[in-house]
RNA sequence: GGUUCCGUAGCUCAGUUGGAUAGAGCAACUGCCUUCUAAGCAGUAGGUCACGCGUUCGAACCGCGUCGGAAUCACCA
């Protein structure tokens, strides 16, 4: 059952017999800890029914439901606030509900179709910090829409064509030497950053000598001979050159094989890949259509624009003049097919909040030119993730790179787990795959513990730390509980059919805190935030810990207690388990 | 300059739709390992929620303004 509905029935049906009101709106939130009850509600809306003082208004309506509901065991008034509490029974028949429903947390089946893009790569340089802070935050994003009932679609759009990866491939033809990954023996996706760098390094040195020569920068920019040949590289490409296109497959073929080691390492996957390659020439029936529409207008160059000035925004460039089209004519293009193959009912872009102004006029076009579904096209944005020492520049090496950044954190976990002998009696799989889960549990929670939209700081010392509000401290309770669980089952304490009587505080707590768990997963959903997801994580697992420290379970002599902390502990186990796998994180069993 | 976003403890961050005495962690300080895992627990200290005005029973949250920071406003993607 729905608690929350349970309370808001209550008070409605007291309502209705005292004032002879109906749909009011209510306001019922969770009593904070500082104050006894369960749920508060706040009667300030209410005095203009009741005519009383906020005091007399919450005394009399609580007086009602403790006379009316058996569930309801107490109430206290303190100003206008009305703080029911609830009777143990209630919590145990909760409690007995989460036990029995396998499937608790996940909502029903919502019958909507939601599509979210994330990571969408350039295909002439390795992933780093910032595609580390996307990836996680798409597919956790992802794991909480199921979670909520939806058919998720999680979708890749990898930019494989253009000049940055005309310049990689020039570069590798001309200092390349035929390197592969095999013969130099880096990963792909670095052996082509690498040219992506040296093309970069000529290319400046190109810049000055014509400078040198009396040519402005900007002159020099367009004339460096080694830019002259990456653009006719790509107009090669755009023909389809046979040397070329095999070229351009070879060197994507290796950045493929190295993300794909990368996207393992990080946890996450995708249901359809798309090829920039493959949908760039979308969207141009769409300007026709907007042409005849009258929504865009074309210029004496012939090329096509949009004026969005009546909106506050400014004019858009839709076509070029020679029937090119640019990034803004293929995301149209993309997104309307996207919308009419799939019957999507959301879209979803996880993309960084430079591109705001992007979707905001992506949004508006496809408003303009008729289609209601854009009102169902949600830009994730998120903010950069910047370094101690200030931005994360490509060009001045300041990035870290997500591989290195991934080795880091698992060799970090390594060393920590070794020191303090946690891995002495594990075989060395055993020892790679704890540090494995616990260092990329540490990075994953530090990213996604802090809200999409901001603009994070990401301090290397800090998120290697593995205590405090962190994903190994969760991690860790988790391996605690199955560890009390392991040796219960080890000396023959069954605690399969426990009865749920009566609890103590520190219980309740606990099982109110699981009940949680699904309200927790769908305000999730609503604001697609998985901080929320972690925060309640974290919660639950300190209201543990804090609890286990006090008492004995296994040492309880008490059977029926010892049997209900037992359950209480998998339970807990399990929430936290479910929990973490929302946010992409794996639990381990010992650690 | 226009648009959007951000500003909460020394540091990194939480704070569901406006609600009660604004919360964690790190760093600092005090205690606690002979018991199911001390990656832990219990505690102390730390705040003009950038600033001002307004809306109302009530504002970190809503509105207007000011200051500070970021992004963006390309025939790049």
């Amino acid at each position: 059952m729905n608690i929350e509905n349970f309370i808001s029935e209550v008070v409605c049906r007291s309502i209705e017999v005292l004032y002879g009101a109906t749909n009011v709106p209510l306001q019922i939130q969770k009593t904070r800890k500082e104050f006894d009850g369960d749920y508060t509600l706040v009667v300030f809306p209410l005095l203009k029914l009741s005519r009383k003082s906020p005091e007399a208004t919450a005394q009399e309506i609580g007086e009602y439901i403790t006379a009316n509901t058996p569930q309801v065991k107490a109430f206290n008034v303190i100003k206008g606030f009305l703080n029911l509490s609830l009777d143990s029974v209630f919590w145990g028949e909760r409690f007995g509900e989460i036990v029995a429903n396998e499937n608790f947390g996940q909502a029903a089946s919502t019958g909507r179709t939601v599509m979210i893009e994330y990571s969408s790569p350039n295909t002439n340089k390795p992933l780093h910090l910032g595609h580390v802070r996307n990836n996680l935050l798409g597919y956790s994003v992802a794991q909480i829409l199921k979670a909520n009932g939806n058919h998720v679609i999680k979708a890749n759009l990898v930019n494989d064509r253009g000049i940055h990866i005309c310049k990689s491939m020039l570069a590798w033809k001309l200092y390349g030497a035929g390197e592969t990954p095999e013969s130099s023996g880096l990963k792909g996706d670095h052996l082509v950053g690498k040219y992506y760098v040296e093309f970069d390094k000529h290319y400046k040195v190109q810049i000055k000598e014509l400078m040198a020569q009396g040519q402005s920068e900007d002159e020099a920019k367009k004339n460096a001979p080694i830019i002259l040949e990456a653009q006719a590289m790509l107009r090669k490409w755009e023909a389809k050159d046979p040397e070329i296109y095999a070229l351009w497959q070879m060197m994507n073929g290796w950045v493929y094989a190295g993300f794909d080691v990368t996207y393992k390492a990080l946890g996450v996957d995708f249901d359809k890949i798309y090829y920039e390659s493959q949908t760039y020439l979308l969207g141009k029936s769409l300007v026709e259509i907007g042409l005849q529409k009258g929504v865009f207008y074309r210029r004496d160059d012939q090329s096509v624009w949009i004026d969005l000035t009546a909106d506050g925004l400014d004019e858009k460039l839709l076509l070029r003049g020679d029937g090119t089209s640019v990034y803004m004519t293929q995301d149209l293009g993309t997104a309307f097919r996207r919308f009419e193959d799939n019957r999507l009912d959301d879209m979803i872009y996880v993309v960084g909040n430079e591109q705001n102004y992007h979707f905001q006029v992506l949004k508006l076009i496809l408003k303009k030119l008729g289609y209601n579904w854009s009102d169902h096209i949600t830009h994730l944005s998120y903010g950069m993730v910047e370094l101690p020492e200030g931005k994360m520049k490509s060009r001045e090496g300041t990035v870290v790179d997500a591989d290195d950044l991934i080795a880091d954190m698992i060799s970090t976990a390594r060393e920590m787990s070794e020191e303090l002998g946690k891995l002495d009696d594990c075989t060395e799989e055993q020892a790679h795959a704890v540090s494995a889960m616990v260092g990329m549990g540490a990075l994953k929670y530090f990213i996604l513990k802090v809200d999409p939209k901001k603009t994070m700081l990401f301090d290397p010392r800090e998120s290697i730390d593995f205590n405090g509000n962190t994903g190994p401290f969760i991690q860790y309770t988790h391996a605690r509980i199955c560890s009390i669980l392991r040796k219960a089952q080890e000396t023959g304490i069954d605690f399969s059919g426990a009865v749920v009587a009566d609890y103590l505080p520190e219980e309740i707590e606990l099982i109110k805190s699981l009940c949680d768990y699904p309200s927790v997963v769908a305000a999730a959903a609503e604001s697609f935030s998985p901080s929320l997801v972690g925060a309640y994580t974290y919660e639950l697992a300190k209201l543990f810990n804090g609890y286990y420290h006090d008492h004995s379970i296994l040492r309880e002599e008490d059977v029926a207690v010892r049997q209900m902390r037992l359950q209480l502990a998998q339970q807990v186990a399990r929430i936290i388990c479910s929990s973490m796998l929302l946010l992409g994180i794996e639990v381990p069993e010992r650690m």
